[in-house]
DNA sequence: ATAATAACGAGA
DNA sequence: CTCGTTATTATC
């Protein structure tokens, strides 16, 4: 009743009555601010950034409070129903940066909210982390001594310390950086953190999954101390996320380490944005609206006018685009340190008939691979043998030089939808009747078949005496003693062996190759090189595959900028991501349709398909030049919207950037 | 979900 | 032409 009587009395708050409030509710017509007005009693604490709850259309929905105004256009406002908690949880840069990545992807801003801010932890909120008592930001910063700019592992890259040289002036260096085999980069991205947060400025560093931030965080630990950063992922649990988030927001800490939703970490005043191994697939967000942690990064650097790193061993063809336009600078080391640090990498010629034919039981390992892995288990070191996993589509290729089969009408991948029909065209749907090979003009097709990881085993079975241990989606291991030691890993689960490895060997490369996917080959060498990465300095790297492949030679020659300028090129030819900008539509058959007749693309943009997808949907293409794309995301969006609005039944799925393409 | 509003149709 | 009822649509 209380209660009642005070809703009756209540009056609005003395200055900037009115909130602008982001409501919560996931249709996209609904996508913009509402107004309401701050109670008098809340005008001190419903400040910008605040969670609120609101009466919309009837119901109690919840809401950000994203900013204070002095007047409204709309004559009758309500009032903020309540406000959740004081909780600044959002600072107006991370708020910017939201509406920034909802409008590159065709999404809602609460979409991207959801993904921005944990959920929040009343009992988080309310006991301070015992760094609370920590001296606020604006004291000076602890005297520790200044981290050094010259002679750290930076020093072996060229352009290397000026990189260091501009984050300790405060200045704001974009960097692609290819890591030299065998670096410790965890190491190098604390060093860049030290000399960033001594600058007084903030950091944000992403990584793709949680063994990685873990190396991470014990680097940023020595590098640091213990308070001095937070480690920020989905895994930690709801009430220590949401502690490492809060002591974030409030500034409390200056340097954050996460995985991908840690992109938008509220650190204060940020100086510095880092991306390790932004070729990762875990880096692209699956809830919508489906936004990449390298490209919220590159915006958020962009708009808070910040440094980047964009890090890995081998690089992506995005970040190539970075360099090619000037965005970014190249940090690589020159050829004579990189032989200095390079593990020998030495081809086997394939055997197709080894792979192709499933009743060949015994699959001999190719000596070379079998020799090197004898000689590194003499000497007491652990070999780390990387299998693909299967379930890939059969993708098709040319018989005679293997390249892959495109449609001639629009460039996509032809595939096979089961195993007798005829090679379709996976982005338009038409049939390749009569292809020919533009490379070597073979009229062969072959589809491509996974490896068996038979081998793997025949070469436990080699070693007797030697422990074989598997790390792979069930168990993962993080580190192995430099013992000897077969250990067979899956890509993205190769354990860091101490020491390092003394010899990798790569198998079954064709079925990574011969994916049915715009980056087979690039996610290929990313795969080859993180591994190969692992040995040893002087150790040995045997990859089971053709050493006249291009992607095999950059593996050989270690040379991903080589490779990635080569990619881009041909993506440029056949206007692929990131040259163009691509968005997939799927749903309904009629759903799609439906939308297609709703939006407005701009005249220089293309639809290819329908292609049929999962669960009897389609599914259509959209691709513009990189300078429409703004325009075909608003378009999209506003599409969604007028079906939303219309209470269409049946979604349709937009995904700008798709990592599925194909 | 729900409240305001437009649209509609029957009876005066 | 008015009143009461039902679709429509916007949602502060």
């Amino acid at each position: 009743m209380a209660n009642r009587s005070n809703r009756a009395e209540r009056v609005p708050a003395p200055e900037l009555p009115v909130a602008r409030v982001c409501v919560d509710v996931p249709l996209p017509h609904l996508d913009r601010l509402f107004d309401y007005l701050v109670p008098a009693d809340l005008h001190e604490t419903a400040q910008p950034g605040t969670r609120v709850k609101v009466r919309f259309a009837g119901q109690l929905v919840d809401g950000w409070l994203i900013e204070r105004a002095a007047e409204s256009a709309v004559p009758k406002l309500a009032y903020l129903d309540r406000l959740v908690s004081p909780e600044r949880v959002l600072t107006s840069e991370i708020a910017g940066l939201a509406r920034a990545v909802a409008d590159r992807y065709a999404g809602s801003l609460a979409d991207v909210l959801r993904l921005a801010v944990p959920p929040r932890h009343a009992r988080a909120e309310q006991s301070p982390p015992p760094e609370a008592d920590a001296p606020p930001e604006t004291d000076a910063p602890p005297e520790t001594d200044a981290p050094p700019v010259t002679g750290t592992g930076w020093s072996e890259y060229q352009a290397g310390e000026g990189f260091l040289r501009a984050l300790r002036d405060g200045k704001r260096p974009r960097a692609v950086w290819s890591a030299l085999p065998g670096e410790d980069w965890p190491a190098r991205i604390a060093e860049a953190a030290a000399v960033t947060a001594a600058a007084g400025k903030g950091v944000v560093a992403v990584v793709p999954d949680a063994r990685d931030l873990d190396r991470l965080d014990a680097a940023l630990t020595k590098v640091l101390g213990k308070d001095r950063h937070v480690t920020l992922a989905a895994g930690l649990g709801p009430a220590k996320r949401y502690r490492a988030f809060l002591s974030a927001s409030r500034g409390q800490v200056k340097v954050v380490a996460g995985t991908r939703a840690a992109t938008f970490a509220p650190v204060h005043d940020v100086g510095l944005l880092v991306i390790w191994d932004d070729g990762d697939d875990l880096h692209a967000e699956p809830r919508a609206p489906y936004p990449h942690a390298r490209e919220v990064l590159l915006t958020r650097a962009q708009r808070a006018g910040a440094a980047a790193l964009v890090g890995g061993f081998s690089r992506t063809a995005e970040a190539q685009l970075l360099l090619e336009t000037g965005w970014a600078r190249e940090v690589a080391a020159d050829r004579a340190t990189l032989r200095r640090r390079m593990p020998t990498i030495t081809p086997t010629g394939d055997d197709p008939q080894l792979a192709r034919d499933p009743g060949a039981a015994t699959a001999r390992l190719p000596s070379l691979a079998w020799e090197a892995a004898r000689a590194a288990l003499k000497a007491d070191a652990p070999v780390l043998v990387q299998v693909p996993r299967r379930g890939y589509l059969p993708s098709v290729s040319c018989a005679t030089c293997r390249a892959p089969a495109r449609c001639t009408a629009c460039s996509g991948p032809l595939a096979l939808r089961s195993s007798h029909a005829v090679p379709a065209c996976r982005w338009c749907g038409r049939v390749a009747g009569d292809h020919v090979c533009p490379h070597c003009g073979g009229r062969g097709l072959r589809a491509s078949v996974t490896g068996a990881r038979r081998t793997a085993e025949e070469l436990g079975r080699a070693f007797p005496d030697i422990p074989v241990r598997t790390s792979g989606r069930d168990e993962v291991l993080t580190e192995v003693p430099a013992t000897a030691a077969v250990v067979v890993a899956t890509p993205g689960a190769e354990p860091v062996a101490e020491g390092g490895y003394g010899a990798v060997v790569l198998l079954d490369t064709w079925a990574l190759l011969t994916r049915a996917d715009l980056r087979a080959g690039e996610e290929a060498l990313r795969r080859w090189m993180t591994a190969a990465a692992l040995a040893k300095s002087g150790g040995r790297v045997v990859v089971v595959a053709d050493g006249s492949v291009p992607v095999v030679q950059a593996l050989l020659r270690w040379d991903p900028g080589w490779y990635a300028e080569r990619e881009l090129s041909e993506r440029r030819e056949l206007r692929f991501p990131p040259a163009a900008r691509m968005a997939s539509l799927t749903g309904a058959a009629t759903a799609v349709a439906d939308l297609l007749d709703a939006v407005h693309l701009p005249p220089d943009a293309e639809l290819l398909g329908p292609v049929p997808a999962d669960q009897g949907q389609e599914r259509y293409l959209v691709r513009a030049p990189r300078a429409k794309a703004a325009e075909v995301a608003a378009a999209l969006h506003a599409a969604t919207g007028v079906r939303s609005a219309r209470k269409a039944p049946d979604p349709v799925r937009v995904q700008v950037d798709a990592t599925d393409l194909f």
